[in-house]
DNA sequence: CGAAATTTTGAGTTCACTCAAGGATGGTGG
DNA sequence: CCACCATCCTTGAGTGAACTCAAAATTTCG
């Protein structure tokens, strides 16, 4: 797993090999920043299109009252400013959640990778539209599930996410967020988050303790979560990832 | 306003008038559908992109037990299936909430569009960004906001849009949407809305009868609904519609 | 003009919030 | 290696914003 963006996007379209190597190549310096720090802010329009390789990071807005909202959280492969880079500057921020290592694509790599190799374009695009779809996801989450269906729910999504990307089986995996993060997610408060995991811990659901997730019935989790799994794409890659299987009769 | 998709497109990036005409040439056929129709549908497969010349739809998606939460209002010169277009599959439903006029680009006119014309593929990418920055505003709004501030904010973002596609001034608009419209959309109940609705009014916010919206005081309502437009993009269309501009020392 | 859809009002309830304090956990330096 | 401190998690008690259910008033439209 030297190269988690290579696997994430290979699970949003095909690359070739020289495709492949193009992304390897792209991706030389590396950094390591510590937990807490902000990776791209609202406002500024990014040099380079920072790539996540290690580590858990989140998209968050702030209210003037200092209320903060987490749109959606990054794993290794995410890219954490594509969209500020194409659009000229970030809607959001970016905030570490845990020690994370990041490597920048420059903005002209990044435009010339998309120019030479349609696939890598291609990739780049749907990754645009899946971070769409979580978005209005994530509002149906927000809007009308309970407290408790929203963290099933995020627990859900991150678990086949993390699967997708090979660094975790859904069934138990790290995750390494604050309960305050995750109300942040949830438009919860830290001690309601606090009461229904416990809730959930209680119903056999979950089994939590630190930052380990271990999910004992995944069937039953997606249940009480109302989890769809449709708007993660995890059947793509091999299709819709070129203008043939649009042809297809 | 024969085009009101050549008004939206110009506002995130520059065209050419070769490209303008292409755009012009490609609404040819336009329908006329009632409300409540579905323009597109959760889990299929768009053979062309849809673009509403006239009226009001929205994006939304259902749970299981019925409740719908509304991810984003769409206005003359939106396109509504774009990103299922290109994604393979729509991950939300897109319905009409008035009568509306529709005009299909099939898949392959769309794609030749892009291919040919550099401003029209900005001007598409830049689109598929601004709505996706507009739902992460959106679960910031319904995640973090009071009810009071949510109805307000939805105001705002809708006079603005409005505006810039020239639709009408921003202190007075017809928002033809149902209380309980803008209850899935903020995630709230009807009675509730409707209460709040009159709290508005009883504090002077807007005038609001039948579809008809009146705000007499922007800076207020604004304020109100803790909105800050940057994530609409209002400025675009000069700037970052080429790549001239993100070279600038 | 009348039926259907929408808005409005009333009364009682609940889910999630606030404020506050007590435990647990983990990292750091002596 | 342990003591200490900071951060995070947990618990308790009271509150409130938004919800539910139900019905009445109003508007819309055929």
């Amino acid at each position: 797993m030297l190269d988690p963006l290579i696997a994430k996007l290979e699970g949003l379209a095909v690359l070739t090999d020289p495709e492949r190597q193009a992304i390897t190549e792209a991706l030389t310096r590396s950094r390591a920043l510590p937990a807490g720090s902000d990776i791209a802010v609202e406002g500024r329009a990014p040099e380079a299109c920072t790539v996540l390789l290690d580590g858990w990071a989140a998209r968050y807005k702030l209210l003037d009252d200092g209320k903060r909202q987490i749109t959606g959280f990054l794993i290794a492969g995410d890219l954490c400013d594509l969209d500020g880079l194409l659009a000229g500057f970030m809607d959001h921020s970016v905030t570490a959640l845990t020690q994370v290592t990041v490597a920048p694509i420059p903005r002209d790599l990044l435009m010339r990778l998309m120019e030479r190799h349609p696939g890598i374009a291609n990739a780049i695009q749907q990754d645009l539209l899946s971070e769409a779809a979580i978005a209005r996801e994530w509002v149906l989450n927000v809007g009308r599930r309970s407290a408790y269906q929203r963290i099933a729910h995020v627990l859900c999504e991150m678990a086949l996410r993390l699967e997708r990307a090979g660094l975790a089986r859904r069934s138990e995996f790290r995750f390494p967020v604050r309960q305050a993060d995750l109300a942040d997610a949830t438009g919860l408060t830290t001690v309601h988050v606090n009461r229904t995991i416990q809730a959930m811990r209680g119903d056999g659901l979950v089994t939590w303790s630190g930052s380990n997730v271990v999910i004992p019935d995944w069937e039953r989790l997606q249940q009480a979560g109302a989890f769809r799994p449709g708007y993660l794409r995890l059947d793509r890659g091999s299709r819709n990832s070129d203008d043939e299987s649009y042809h297809v009769k």
